[in-house]
DNA sequence: GGTTTCACTGTGAGCGCTAACAATTAGCCC
DNA sequence: GGGCTAATTGTTAGCGCTCACAGTGAAACC
């Protein structure tokens, strides 16, 4: 390390072969695990990688192979629960399957940002990419754009002809109607999330799908953008509008509410605290998510859980078959939905 | 697109060259925005990009440049607020700056795992590293790793000949405990984060010391894992020490709790609130994080909020201030720490 | 012993790009 | 119009690796 040269070059496969002995090609074949390489030669060059410090080049290798075995993930608000948890599964399902994962998380959705956000991941060589940006503007901005590497969408609906995963969300808003009112709610109010959302409009669709086959009123639904905040406001619209001293049921009248998430529903349910409610009392409470604080809400929150892991093997699995498959079998457009569960606490039911 | 052929090659510089009519060196320069182009002549090369659908080749370019412009980053659990915010903030400072950024997300926090995750991000033609592994064990691992490119942690504490970033923790907790002695508590109790988190030694540190300081007791610590539910349990015995009938503030009575961050303190109050007491009237709480609920708990906790956006930038900036600089620039150890603040509200205030 | 077959190793080309330099053209001055 | 400079373009040589192929020697077979 003298003081005037220049940040010393990493040494190359070259170097090793001539420390080792042997040629750059047996060096290529030790890393490779070629099985065809006497034990004492691989021997030799693993010593002379240890002693030198050896790590292949990632470019060079990249170049020759055309594999950079890296994906791009196209990511939202990594706060919310769901999308980090998402992300979390797809780096898992990545990583399992030998591959690196970049990412860039969009802060404004719209179709110029998500075209950046792509655009910045292809100079980045990815060789496929998923996108979890499921607002209704950049879905079909997504559809639009032609891409020179698979893409798959999740929570990104089934109505493009991208391989897509999702969470059935329509399900899931059904069975939290169904379980109010199979626990006796004439019928169920709704806060919705943000209605350029697909799962938010998933999530209504369910709701209002449950209430009709079950012969239900379908109230207005009030709408949210998903934060503590705008359910708290809901809230205080809903609170206004429960049965005060008499307990009867009337009609227009709130004795259920099924929140498109947790985060919401937690907003609400202060609003009903600050209005003197019960829950589940005089007002039965359910979310959507299962966030780890929902069990330790008062009462503990009734809500819908996703299995986002699942949601990221899917997506890699998707994504990397369509990579690794020889060019000459047409791949159909998968869809793969995972299917949600309801989880029943004290929000819910007075047991 | 005939169905013999393989995947169709991308087009290369020298095809865009040839449809252009220059040579592909001419290609690289309108590429490049060098200034010495003629009009004309770039518009061709742009015209042929556009009809080729062209793109650079990242491994070649990356080959020859020896950049890569990409940076890794090994995060922890991301569903925990803090290390979602800073792997948010991380990546909209590298983007910025013009990098990418890799992520590994380690699941278990052993000196293994975390070489694991160094290694993938190596394989993967990093630059440059950022670590938020926040944990002693790993800490001391990552110090004793010789990498052949720059490092940056991020609340890793200051002890290691590494750049570092981090919230000053202990200052956090200096303020919290300072605010619930000046409401008048004799002292104040506190639910330490898992002992092998250099943050939750912090803050144990900062409580302490404000405790000593204001001439209080120190109670023992009781201690969770971050979790709601592990602040349930403590706050099931913290419940157990709260004066009973009496109002009296006896010694080793609890009045005010301190917890290490916003998800336990949740799981502390219902604890208290199953027992019947009254918050902040019979125990005041106080968290750390200012996660988006915080502000909707019942009642609404006061805590400390950091940052993160701006410890993310820092880092980026730390890291990539050492990829820049010319060699002969002898970068010292940066360390930088960025001021939490205390937010109050009415878990911790009778007003 | 000569041929064949392996197991093992080396040689050469080239992936697609940028950097350095060479070559050409155009612009300008007197 | 010659000669100078500056602007513009082309040529060449790798970056460090893998692939395809060509060797080499030793074991195996008849």
């Amino acid at each position: 390390m003298s003081r005037t040269e220049e940040r010393a070059r990493p040494p190359t496969m070259a170097d090793v072969a001539h420390l080792a002995g042997v040629s750059h090609q047996t060096v290529s074949r030790v890393l490779s695990a070629h099985p065809n390489v006497r034990a004492s030669t691989r021997a030799a060059v693993l010593q002379a990688i240890d002693t030198l410090g050896y790590r292949r080049n990632f470019s060079a290798r990249a170049l020759v192979t055309r594999r950079t075995l890296t994906l791009g993930v196209v990511a939202s608000n990594p706060t919310l629960f769901g999308p980090a948890s998402t992300l979390s599964g797809l780096e898992a399902a990545a990583r399992e399957a030998g591959y690196m994962v970049s990412t860039v998380m969009m802060r404004r959705y719209t179709a110029a940002a998500l075209e950046d956000a792509i655009d910045h991941l292809s100079n980045g060589g990815v060789e496929g990419i998923v996108v979890i940006v499921p607002q209704r503007e950049t879905v079909t901005a997504l559809a639009g754009l032609r891409l020179p590497f698979p893409v798959v969408t999740v929570e990104g609906g089934h109505d493009l002809p991208i391989p897509s995963v999702s969470v059935d969300q329509e399900l899931g808003a059904r069975l939290v109607t169904d379980h109010l009112l199979a626990a006796g709610h004439r019928t169920v109010w709704h806060v919705a999330g943000p209605p350029d959302w697909l799962e938010a409009e998933a999530r209504v669709r369910g709701w209002t799908a449950a209430l009709e086959e079950a012969g239900a009123e379908v109230p207005p639904p009030l709408v949210g953008d998903w934060t503590p905040l705008s359910g708290y406001r809901a809230g205080q619209e809903l609170a206004g509008r429960v049965a005060s001293g008499s307990a009867r049921r009337r009609s227009g009248q709130v004795t259920a509410v099924f929140v498109a998430n947790d985060q919401m529903a937690l907003g609400v349910m202060r609003a009903l605290r600050e209005a003197g409610l019960s829950m589940p009392g005089q007002v039965a409470i359910a979310g959507f998510d299962d966030i780890p604080e929902a069990d330790f809400f008062t009462p503990p929150l009734t809500t819908i859980r996703q299995d986002f892991a699942a949601v990221g093997q899917a997506s890699i699995r998707l994504l990397v078959s369509r990579l690794e498959a020889p060019a000459t079998v047409a791949t159909e457009n998968e869809r793969m939905v995972i299917e949600p569960r309801l989880i029943v606490r004290g929000s819910s039911t007075s047991s």
